[in-house]
DNA sequence: CTGGGGACGGGGCCC
DNA sequence: TGGGCCCCGTCCCCA
């Protein structure tokens, strides 16, 4: 008995001291979590505060050289070219682009530069996805109140960006504009420039300036021209290209290839899709930016965002940043090949098109994108994503890859590094990548990279259900979905279907 | 469970 | 005979 009393005392010292043991870690790996998280507070805390700072300055050096400008001109009637921007938005903001969010809303004495003008901009939302602009024109006291423009998520409003479109030729930096993802289906309106002000004097060897160098509507050589690319809800972008070339429609007129040996009602082109296209609010031309839009014109023409919403924003940022690819391209980044095309042969010119890379919106996804700097390193981390995306589905039905197939595929594809047997299945395999989509069909606008995907979709608009089930009544217009419904009859499901 | 699109492999035909 | 081209069947996936 006096031994299992000793025993007992023993047992429970023992479980006193493990328990204060484990008691002391989990306090020592709280109090460092914490530390950590005090240092990353007091950093962020630090950066705010010089931000804030860098745009008082700026508020006051515009200010300063707007009250000059206007002393110099002194024209009634006639103001600097932000200013007619501002009132285009004011006319806007009338309409649609009032309400909500007034919260981030500082009051409008705050900036003054002019007592007819203020520009107030959110200084504390610097990872908000919503930037207000205050404005105060010039005819404030005819016009009403103070007119706030604001433009939250999920606020589309076409004409908007279409006039900061417009207007974004003359926009001053401090011009700031707020952008808006379009939702994923309508692809229809996009973006405009986001003049975040935390992004605008965010130090450039910031790496952190990436992820809002698309807000920056600075300098020519910085600014991200007239588009910028919005965080979608959650702080996702969604991949865009945009594309402000016209295209012809491939349903009769003189620009249509007929295929011949195709059905008649496809349509052999290389439009874009209409129903894929991003609606290019403007021409977004910007000469000085480049490789992509190149490139994004003629390979990535059309098919650039597929039916869900897979939407590329490219962006340009000015830079010499050594070309660095994705680190996880196991079949792409490690292929020579994949380069060399986009190095030599779709980097040309296509002014028209002007991409922005929400680098943000990868770096989530891809650590390694946010060392980018150049231009064309950003433009081929946000292909590599597509790519990446694409491939993976790729690669989950197709096995993917020259490693595993028994037979002989010498045509690799310059993307994936995936082999195929002959050039001419590497060539629609790469549509995969390229988006190309070349038979249109005449009765809807659905574009297929295959004929014989045209072909079977078009039963769709002529009823055709050439597949039977030969024990019920069921007609398919797919093969595949007889065979899945067959399965009902012999397999898993113990039903069946009396005969017809 | 069906409808329908994406993608791939295989086979036939032609040069 | 081999390559290019076309068609078809099939699988997978998503709505």
């Amino acid at each position: 008995m006096a031994n299992c009393m000793v025993f007992h005392t023993q047992i429970t010292s023992i479980m006193e001291v493990l328990a204060n043991a484990a008691v002391a870690e989990i306090c020592k790996l709280v109090d460092d979590d914490y530390a950590v998280f005090r240092l990353e507070m007091s950093q962020s805390q630090k950066e705010n505060t010089a931000l804030r700072r860098k745009l008082q300055l700026l508020e006051l050096k515009v200010s300063r050289e707007r009250a000059e400008r206007t002393m110099r001109e002194r024209v009634p009637g006639s103001r600097p070219s932000s200013v007619k921007i501002l009132d285009r938005y004011r006319g806007m903001a009338r309409g649609h682009l009032t309400g909500g969010h007034s919260s981030f809303v500082k009051p409008a004495g705050r900036n003054r530069w002019r007592d007819d003008q203020s520009i107030t901009v959110d200084e504390g939302s610097g990872t908000s996805t919503k930037d207000v602009i205050v404005i105060e024109p010039a005819d404030a006291e005819t016009a009403g109140p103070r007119v706030k423009l604001e433009k939250a998520e999920g606020q589309e409003d076409p004409r908007h960006s279409r006039n900061i479109q417009t207007g974004a030729v003359g926009v001053s930096p401090i011009a700031t504009e707020d952008s808006t993802p379009a939702p994923p289906r309508t692809q229809r309106s996009i973006t405009e420039v986001s003049g975040m002000p935390n992004a605008v004097f965010k130090s450039e060897t910031d790496k952190e300036t990436l992820t809002h160098r698309l807000l920056h509507t600075g300098s020519d050589s910085e600014r991200l021209g007239p588009l910028g690319c919005p965080p979608a809800p959650g702080s996702e972008y969604f991949p865009v290209f945009h594309q402000s070339q016209v295209h012809s429609r491939g349903d009769g007129d003189g620009d249509t290839l007929d295929t011949g040996g195709d059905d008649p009602s496809c349509s052999y082109t290389t439009e874009m899709d209409p129903g894929n296209m991003l609606l290019s609010l403007e021409t977004q031309t910007d000469l000085s930016r480049g490789d992509w839009n190149r490139y994004s014109s003629s390979v990535y023409s059309e098919g650039c965002l597929d039916k869900k919403g897979e939407v590329i924003v490219v962006d340009e940022v000015d830079g010499d940043v050594p070309l660095t690819w994705n680190a996880d391209q196991t079949h792409l980044g490690g292929h020579s090949q994949g380069r060399d095309f986009l190095d030599k042969e779709s980097l040309e010119t296509n002014p028209n098109v002007a991409t922005h890379s929400p680098l943000h919106a990868f770096r989530d996804r891809n650590p390694v994108s946010t060392s980018m700097g150049s231009s064309n390193s950003h433009s081929r981390v946000l292909f590599n994503q597509l790519l990446n995306s694409k491939d993976q589905r790729a690669q989950a039905q197709g096995g993917g890859g020259t490693s595993g197939n028994s037979k002989e595929k010498p045509f690799l594809c310059m993307f994936c590094n995936k082999g195929f047997s002959c050039l001419q299945k590497v060539e629609i395999h790469q549509r995969v990548h390229t988006g190309v989509k070349p038979f249109s069909c005449t009765q809807c606008h659905m574009r297929f990279a295959q004929a014989g995907n045209l072909k079977i979709h078009q039963r769709v608009h002529t009823g055709v259900k050439p597949f039977s089930c030969t024990q019920c009544h069921m007609h398919f217009s797919h093969s595949s979905s007889l065979k899945r419904h067959q399965r009902i009859h012999t397999g898993v499901k113990s039903f069946s279907c009396p005969p017809v």
